[in-house]
DNA sequence: CTGCTCGGCCTTTTT
DNA sequence: GGCCGAGCAG
């Protein structure tokens, strides 16, 4: 659940905006013009404060057309959208993430900026396509540097508002300079295909906003009040977004958590808020150190971790809340172990009525560890959603129709039309298409205008040529229906392109999957539109690009939510499991050379911790699985930091557990496993824990036992027949036909379907 | 020239 | 476990 949620006085409609805050609270939702630092300690009511701040500009008179609220992810942006009118009703505040204006500047402001407004927003996947096509046209051998780290080299550049001739001259070891020798092509490559990475929806508007003087001043004026939220981690473009925006109205209010500055490796830069009172010399500072959330054993061991920092200004949170459960330490023998052992807890938990499954959340370091949880919960149906790297829209097949759909809103895009091209396949070979490539640029033409030209294209015939010309003009056919809602256009696109006859003429289960996934994209297209008719392709598709992890978080939903430390930033939850607190994870290995990265890692810890509100659970195993090798893990040095009271539980993961593998392989050997941490018992020789034999069957308990030829019935659609059941888990997708509305696809976690007749 | 398969390589965190 | 590139068959 989001922070404050869980305080009734949240739910105050129209009522009394102060009469429950503290004075601290207050003060900070009542400070007048001029700026504002706010300096939140984890679980101190931030989100409500900002909130109730810009409920009370608006009851003041502000017009909430002059507001501007910036938040960390979408979901935030809606939640506090939601809530401002809900205090106030009938005022529709601007509410954003920083990406997000920078994409509507962008546009709104194309002409202006001389850029085209259809552009594309690129996504990782796509830059570093990118950035290898431009280290191939420099002729660097990408040996050396993956197009990842270059990638990331120009973003960092980017984030500090270097254009390539600036970066250049600060260039002064190899990697920058490999960095500096492809950055300004990779620019031009963007421009060329009308697109945009990540870091241009910041910096090009933090350029314009510092060398167009009219436009800063038009733009200042228009957002008098500037709110920003989880300050700590801007970067240098969107402190330069916010600082041109409240210069001539100084009304610029930030709110942040020193200690909770966790995106340094991405450019934020901590001085931004440690500097605010440097930068804005008549600021108001106002503390919130009191915690509401959570129980003084968990803030204790937070603090204890956090105060073991060195780079910090010192705080201590207080709680007038209990003292509550003991934190526990949970020692594992494997990864495995210590999935099951947690799924467990979280399963008795529930089965004693202590807690519903919602209370719960698993927080990780890194996204791979979450396959093992993922089978745990599967195997003892413990109903799960993990807020996860891989989502439904990065799936190939989602893929590839979104490509398609970008390309009709932007001819020009280079990356869409190869990926698009020959999927189906159209007889298309890499050779023909490299012919293309260069005839393309040899003209100066986009890649698809090309395809249009291919008779002029003397070396590309046959098989290929025909290939091209008909998706020259396929796209041209689909270009006339611009003008429809985005489903009914992905539908034409389906089927047009004949994507969706290459997927039902396959036969293969996988591709009955895929079927149901683009399926399913046209069902959240026609939600899209549903929400909002006027926004049309082009919004959906940034959305898309736009999205955050945590925003497909489903928080109503009665289930345990699994994610990433970082992703569980702003978020709490009664219990709380931290997975695999081991040197080498957390803090992970890529951080242990310098001191200031391991702090960053003692921050994300100290995030992770503080998400708790009544209990906490740090887990770590004596063996870990990884890149299908078991190697022995050390507890992090984290632990070692805790306060004395901590209970330590060794072998969590025995208790009601069948004997595991390792049990088996000690028995075996007559080993026991702590004395022989060395080199002579390698994975390979069997210490490898063989996993427990999980079927990826359904989930038991939860209402997923349908079977196809099961009758339901939908809020929606009516009575309707199960015809088709695939996947598992959180990717289980249910298709039910019915009378009216035909075959529709639906995630079986999600959907609400009554049972009308078992099969 | 195209398209499929197999094997080697890498793996933090994210808008 | 997943992606890319090399190698091979049609």
């Amino acid at each position: 659940m989001a922070e404050g949620v869980g305080m009734s006085s949240d739910l105050v409609s129209n009522g009394d905006l102060l009469a429950d805050l503290t004075d601290e609270q207050r003060a900070a939702v009542m400070h007048g013009e001029g700026p504002l630092l706010i300096l939140a300690g984890a679980g101190s009511g931030k989100t409500r404060v900002i909130t109730r701040r810009v409920a009370y500009l608006l009851r003041q008179g502000v017009r909430p057309g002059s507001i501007l609220a910036i938040t960390f992810t979408n979901k935030a942006a809606g939640e506090m959208r939601n809530r401002v009118e809900a205090l106030v009703p009938g005022n529709r505040v601007f509410v954003s993430t920083f990406h997000s204006l920078g994409a509507r500047l962008l546009r709104q402001y194309a002409d202006r900026l001389e850029i085209d407004r259809n552009f594309t927003i690129y996504d990782m996947d796509d830059r570093n396509k990118i950035v290898k096509e431009a280290l191939e046209s420099a002729g660097i051998d990408n040996v050396r540097f993956t197009p990842e780290r270059i990638g990331g080299g120009i973003s960092k550049a980017k984030n500090q508002l270097l254009t390539p001739r600036q970066y250049e001259q600060t260039a002064n070891d190899f990697f920058s300079q490999t960095v500096s020798k492809v950055y300004g092509t990779y620019q031009k490559r963007l421009r060329v295909a009308n697109a945009m990475d990540f870091d241009d929806l910041l910096y090009l508007p933090a350029m314009a906003l510092k060398l167009n003087e009219e436009l800063r001043r038009d733009l200042d004026a228009r957002f008098k009040y500037v709110l920003i939220d989880e300050y700590q981690d801007t970067n240098s473009a969107q402190y330069e977004i916010a600082k041109r925006l409240s210069q001539d109205y100084q009304n610029l209010c930030v709110v942040g958590d020193p200690d909770q500055s966790i995106y340094k490796w991405r450019g934020s830069d901590i001085k931004n808020i440690m500097d605010f009172e440097r930068d804005f010399p008549s600021a108001r500072v106002i503390t919130l150190a009191r915690n509401y959330r959570s129980t003084k054993a968990i803030l204790a061991a937070a603090d204890a971790v956090i105060s073991h920092n060195k780079q910090r200004k010192k705080k201590t949170l207080v709680t007038d809340n209990g003292q509550g459960d003991p934190v526990r330490v949970l020692t594992f023998d494997n990864g495995l172990e210590e999935a099951e052992g947690v799924v467990m807890r979280i399963k008795d938990d529930v089965q004693a009525g202590k807690a519903r499954y919602r209370d719960h959340a698993v927080f990780m370091r890194i996204n791979a560890l979450t396959r093992s949880l993922e089978s745990a919960f599967v195997k003892h149906g413990v109903p799960f959603q993990i807020v996860k790297g891989l989502a439904f829209f990065d799936r190939k097949e989602n893929k590839d129709v979104l490509a398609y759909l970008r390309l009709l809103v932007n001819p020009q895009d280079t990356i869409s039309f190869l990926r698009a091209v020959n999927e189906p396949v159209r007889g298309i070979g890499k050779v023909s298409l490299e012919r293309l490539v260069r005839y393309a640029e040899e003209n100066e033409m986009g890649y698809l205008a090309a395809a249009g030209q291919v008779a002029k294209i003397t070396d590309i015939r046959g098989k290929a040529a025909t290939g091209l010309r008909d998706f020259h003009r396929l796209m041209t056919d689909l270009r006339s229906h611009l003008e429809l809602p985005p489903h009914e256009l992905i539908k034409l696109v389906l089927d047009k392109s004949g994507y969706r006859k290459m997927l039902v003429d396959s036969g293969e289960d996988e591709d009955a999957d895929r079927l149901a996934n683009v399926e399913e994209l046209v069902t959240a297209a026609a939600q899209f539109h549903a929400e909002d008719a006027t926004r049309g392709l082009g919004d959906f598709l940034e959305q898309i690009t736009l999205a955050s992890d945590v925003d497909s978080w489903d928080e109503a939903a009665d289930h345990v939510s699994v994610m990433t430390l970082h992703a569980a930033k702003g978020l709490e939850f009664p219990i709380v499991y931290l997975l695999a607190v081991e040197h080498g994870l957390l803090p992970h290995e890529r951080s242990l050379a310098k001191e200031e990265d391991i702090e960053e890692e003692r921050r994300l810890c100290f995030v992770g911790m503080t998400r708790a509100m009544k209990q906490l659970n740090l887990c770590h195993s004596r063996l870990r699985e990884f890149r299908g090798q078991a190697l022995y893990a050390v507890p992090s040095m984290f632990l070692d930091e805790l306060p004395a009271d901590v209970e330590r539980i060794d072998r969590a993961g025995r208790r009601n557990q069948p004997r595991s593998a390792i049990d088996e392989w000690r028995a075996k050997t007559n080993l026991a496993l702590t004395g022989v941490a060395d080199k002579n018992v390698t994975p390979t020789t069997g210490l490898k824990p063989k996993p427990v034999e999980i079927k990826p069957t359904i989930p038991d308990g939860v209402d997923t036992d349908y079977s196809v030829g099961a009758v339901v019935q939908h809020e929606e659609y009516g009575i309707g027949q199960v015809t088709n059941m695939s996947g598992f888990g959180a990717l289980r997708r249910i298709k039910i036909r019915f009378a009216a509305a035909g075959e529709k696809t639906f995630v079986a976690d999600k959907v609400k379907l009554k049972m009308v007749r078992r099969k």
